[in-house]
DNA sequence: TTGTATGCGTTATCAG
DNA sequence: CTGATAACGCATACAA
């Protein structure tokens, strides 16, 4: 059943099916009839692969993310799917484990397949391992996490401001001895947003214990790890800025297992949502990210790029964050801050930074 | 760049080339050194489509989900994604958001796709929308929920077994009066839960009043809504038994707006578990279903099938599943019962009920 | 408006 | 062990 047998059944030339099938080019409205009729009595289903041979496009986008188990990572699928499938694409969604090994090995396949583009929030400082994609001329667009000497599209999230934010409310009620576990610190939101920590903190002319400091990975496990470190080593800290919301989740695990209550003891605040844990009692005080639309978002510029629309030098967007209060930090619910958006994203103010 | 462009840099024959890059096939020592070496210079990356056009093998897998943000549908994710990768698969991943009409569009791309099999959670009572995938002879798992009429391996939790636990747990408690929040009737897990629930009641002497059950879609929106009524229409029920993750978050949202404590004024107990939940505080008591297994054994089921490894009559795999005890209920938290397993599952025992 | 013919990049079948 | 060559199923330039 290819596209030649329902040429010989509707007594046509395979050309004339293709074009009913694409909708490309001049067919009398009988004729169409015809082919319709014998494609759907043959059951026919064109064959992408021969159809992406011959016009070099899969109809296929990648999706890489870190970590596919982080709501923050399959919200930004939701958004992207949503958006490439409204344009007749599918997406590829794979998992790189925080591993530019396996982050490689994806890219590689993606090549392989010609993929028509790929969305990333990449693993390393640098996009070395990515250069296929240039070479390749695939069009590609990193999104949470900036890279070094690599240039595309990039959407992110203003870590920085977030942080600041989230810092001086800290700062406001009173703390002063503030921990601050991090994530992987070849990440540049790892950066950033010890950047703003520390830069809210220089303001308010107070000082960091260095050893309240700790980086390494973004897995929960290794948060608990330093956070258990911490407690044995150098206590005496009041409260937890976390980097993101696992690095929170391996802070309460730590923090439990030493009979440690939040925000009773100590407080905590973190960078993304906890969805599923603030639904049983407003919890954590966060700085959430429009995950949703950073999503749409990265997807509409890779469109953009895949179809040539736009041409220009890549684009930087940062997109503001939603800062959401809860009582993790010892003050009271704040109801006019407690607009913790479902589904899509509330507003999100987006800044052009590039072209 | 193509085979030729290699071929002609090494000074020998496309099929040579092909044989060297596919590895079938005798090639001299030096002549696959050669070949190997014009890889490397010209950078060369085999055309999947090209391949796949020739061999009528994709290399990929689908595996279709109808709810992405929800952590039991990523965890299994994780388990097929790690089989299928380690076996040379790539895995589209999508999302149905539980809508048939959704599932059958990815289905139709699918075999355009000339997937190489397809592992989904149907949204359906019936196959029948999947009868192409039969048609075309396209290896099939089902995985979480049942599907009637339709043919093929099939890999869920043991739901019946679980919701009885899950009851008595309650009844046993003291709980006479409980509520049922149920998701989408055409499901499986849904009946088959909702059939363990009545069991168990009915062992124990215990009548249900109907307006205590409630049944809908799997969203938690839908969940909360109809807890909202329930609380309005027929309060008095002293313990809520959610049919899954979702419709637990939905009625907490439901309680909390109402101000009902859990577990102190109602208990709540559910299906599938609330990871990021339970760190903050051991809370939820849980069926918890051994996700990632799912996801690892629907692969490797699929393959076999792929490979023609196994040509046996479908079968029919359930999963045990972990009851794990939290404070949800009134009860105190039991250490020896508090073993929530993280990464991958504890031991999950299985029974094959089908050939 | 329709048909013919060619090629996309591989693999597989045969000779050699 | 290696090479020539014919498919695979479709899209498209060019003819008609």
């Amino acid at each position: 059943m290819a596209i030649r047998d329902v040429a010989r059944q509707a007594g046509v030339s395979t050309a004339t099916v293709s074009r009913v099938v694409s909708g490309r080019g001049y067919v009398a409205a009988d004729t169409r009839a015809r082919v319709l009729k014998a494609i759907d009595d043959l059951q026919f289903v064109p064959n992408a692969m021969a159809r992406g041979l011959k016009t070099k496009r899969s109809g296929m986008i990648a999706l890489l993310v870190p970590e596919i188990v982080n709501s923050f990572y399959t919200t930004v699928a939701r958004g992207v799917e949503n958006v490439a499938n409204k344009h007749g694409f599918q997406v590829i969604l794979g998992n790189t484990d925080e591993d530019v090994t396996k982050e490689k090995a994806y890219i590689d396949l993606m090549v392989a397949s010609h993929i028509d583009g790929v969305i990333l929030a990449p693993s390393g400082r640098t996009g070395s391992h990515l250069e296929v994609l240039a070479t390749r001329k695939v069009p590609t667009v990193v999104f949470d996490r900036r890279l070094e000497g690599f240039q595309a599209d990039t959407v992110t999230g203003d870590s920085v401001t977030g942080a600041v934010d989230l810092t001086n409310h800290l700062i406001h009620l009173g703390h002063e001895r503030i921990a601050f576990v991090n994530g992987d610190p070849e990440t540049s939101p790892s950066r950033d947003r010890l950047q703003g920590f520390a830069e809210a903190l220089a303001i308010a002319g107070l000082t960091v214990d260095d050893r309240w400091i700790s980086h390494g990975t973004w897995f929960i496990e290794d948060a608990e790890a330093r956070v258990e470190r911490l407690l044995s080593e150098a206590p005496g800290f009041t409260a937890i800025f976390a980097a993101n919301n696992f690095m929170a989740i391996g802070a309460l695990r730590a923090l439990r297992r030493h009979g440690i209550a939040v925000p009773t003891d100590v407080a905590l605040v973190c960078f993304d949502d906890i969805e599923a844990a603030s639904e049983i009692d407003p919890f954590l005080t966060v700085m959430s990210q429009p995950a949703y639309t950073m999503g749409t978002l990265s997807a509409q510029l890779l469109l953009e790029r895949i179809n040539g629309t736009c041409t220009a030098l890549p684009r930087q967007i940062s997109l503001g964050c939603q800062f959401i209060i809860r009582r993790s930090c010892g003050s009271e619910l704040t109801p006019s801050a407690w607009r913790g958006g479902r589904g899509q994203d509330s507003v999100a103010v987006g800044s052009i930074v590039g072209a």
